[in-house]
DNA sequence: TTTTCTTATCGTACATCGACGATGAACGAT
DNA sequence: ATCGTTCATCGTCGATGTACGATAAGAAAA
């Protein structure tokens, strides 16, 4: 009946943006686009197109999902587009998941 | 017109479980919830729908998913319900991501 | 210019998610 | 047996995700 203790409610925008990387890792698709961009090392277009089993609407979706969520850069190389793997981002993408995984260590 | 290579599709099936995983960790309330369960040392009940900000309905769903994704153990304990940081779950993903991330390193 | 190749985007259809109120199930206490 | 508490589940609804064919936009090649 009484406010228990006066709305000490957890912020959930604090983790607004790891969430969100964390939902761009979410699909078999694209983790396997970011797994091919890394083997071939160099820059890639449509092979992936060639690589997944989607069709290339689909496979040009999830590329601009990986986009946006900043995890590779897309750049225009004439007719065709060139991804690659954003270093830095996937850096620091690997640092807070580690970070939370490290205080996720003490569990019962 | 002609096959290009004998379709050489890639297995999108061998990155489910891992994007399920990303699945389970990717909305901002979850990520809440673990912190809180790691936080408190201890497994807890209902104190988790007093800290976030959605009804109970909505954080015994979150709860669910969690638990389904198995990185949470759920116990009944009499009318009230307990959970738990799966210790072991949560180790078997970070080491699965740290691989990705580590195989990620090669960008161009 | 016209064609061809490559890629992005549009529109559509269906499935799933996220949130909530309402209800039900289980238990302790009276 | 009847409350009251705690929690899970149901049903619903709008929003988002996933997939595709069709189309548009751009540059190279004819």
């Amino acid at each position: 009946m009484y406010d228990k203790k006066m709305s000490e409610k957890a912020d959930l925008t604090q983790f607004e943006a790891l969430a969100g990387a964390c939902k761009a890792l979410s699909h078999p698709a694209r983790l396997t686009i970011l797994q091919t961009l890394a083997r071939r090392g160099t820059c890639i277009c449509g092979e992936i197109v060639d690589i997944l089993p989607l069709s290339q609407a689909t496979v040009s979706q999830h590329l601009k999902i990986l986009k946006e969520a900043g995890l590779i850069t897309g750049e225009i190389d004439g007719p065709r587009s060139c991804y690659c793997i954003d270093g830095d981002a996937m850096r620091l993408l690997r640092g807070q998941l580690e970070q939370v995984f490290r205080s996720l260590e003490h569990c019962c």
